[in-house]
DNA sequence: GCTCCCGCTTGACGATTATCAAGGCGGCGG
DNA sequence: CCGCCGCCTTGATAATCGTCAAGCGGGAGC
């Protein structure tokens, strides 16, 4: 299942809009003689909430999801990663054990760095920390907008708010020139992300429909007007 | 107002929590000389959202609230920042503007720093790179605790774990020996700190006072059972 | 002292949302 | 083809929470 999966990290399609974007073509050939892709089918996971952390991930293709759950059994889908981003880097920053479970949600490719050489990347390369600085700035600003609008919006924005978010990533046009998006997940975890009922989802699905500002059929959504939809976002 | 305030940095109590102990005694009496202390008084703004970022915030005393309001008039307290947080660090290392508004809550004495001064100093040390890097690690976390428990945690929950954080930070045991705080905020900021009405936090305040939890006067709060509000906390 | 103002509380009501329960629909294995 | 099992929807109900409105109480200023 995981065999020689041809991955290169020079052949990475991804590889420019990663942290590893930092390293000079030495630093890279290090880097593919060691990290160690791997191909995942859905429903596996890359670590669990609790997990120490050996190293971090780097997505190569597919999706998967970072949940977080207590012990009262309250979960959330925190984040969605797809090509390119790098996964547990925070916990690996930190020196500290996984604050959430990492689960692949389509079959995906992932390659694993250990611990050591990033490190050692790291060391030689003051950039490359510049990257990783950059990103948890990313993730912190993400955070607290997330926080934000769970706080002062209702259920029927932030499902805007995420279609619009998930239409930068996935959407694409159809034949027709129209806005079209095939949601990658599921409606619980949309509920998940979101932090919703499924049920209260689904009905905010029904009336976002039922104003004609996008039509849902299973994992496909088409918008009849995305500036409309734009317009209904409280701005930021 | 702002006179000479005696604040050297040499002499600042809270110096060694804060980032600049990575400094030197060297580089440690440049930004002595080149910062610029000054004392506020309560309801005046350190910075408002949208404004640039010449430089960041040092609290030596006081209290400060950083706010976040957007286009809709919703608003939100984002944090709070105590003698020896670093203020606006953030929007200095993406140099960006300020995503939010830092306003004074109490009299406070903060200290400028110059963003070329800042810039310098990340030159020469090294160590005060990984210290902004540690500080912006923690504020990732503690924005993705928060934004969990907006989502999973109702206002009552909320209500009590802001009460904990606020005990660790301005609690003390009265003469007889009783966990006691000072709420250094009012109960409007309590909620905008934790995203509800006023309304909702009088009346939820009234019903932690009537289980018995602890007894609300005006800004005092006396504890009859530590333990017992840390076990309603649905556990992280 | 008095008044005004502001923050806090309280009550009534309504909107939003969660919860519980039932049923439909589609995929998948037998 | 059938039946099972998730996922999704729909409905009914209740809890949570926000909004509107009124009143209370303390502090500042006159």
């Amino acid at each position: 299942m995981s065999g020689k999966l041809n991955a290169t990290c020079f052949g990475c399609q991804v590889r420019h809009s990663t942290e590893w974007c930092a390293l000079n073509d030495e630093e890279l050939a290090l880097l593919d003689g060691i990290k160690i892709p791997k191909a995942y089918e859905a429903g596996t996971t890359l670590f669990h909430q609790g997990d120490d952390c050996d190293g971090i991930y780097c997505m190569s293709s597919g999706l998967v999801g970072v949940r977080r759950l207590d012990a009262a059994g309250n979960s959330t889908l925190v984040r969605l990663c797809g090509p390119g981003e790098t996964i547990g880097y925070r916990s690996f920053l930190k020196k500290s054990g996984h604050r959430s479970t990492a689960e692949i949600m389509m079959p995906s490719v992932v390659c694993f760095i250990r611990r050591t050489t990033v490190r050692t990347l790291l060391e030689q390369n003051p950039n490359l920390g510049l990257r990783f600085l950059d990103h948890t700035l990313k993730d912190a600003e993400e955070f607290e907008d997330r926080h934000f609008e769970s706080v002062t919006f209702t259920v029927r924005s932030r499902l805007l708010s995420l279609l619009m978010v998930l239409y930068e990533r996935f959407g694409q046009l159809n034949e027709n020139g129209e806005p079209v998006l095939e949601l990658p997940i599921s409606r619980q975890d949309i509920a998940a992300l979101i932090g919703a009922s499924p049920e209260t989802i689904s009905r905010s699905i029904g009336a976002v429909q039922d104003e004609g500002l996008a039509q849902f059929r299973g994992r496909k959504v088409l918008f009849h007007n995305l500036d409309a939809v734009l317009q209904q976002l409280p701005a930021a």
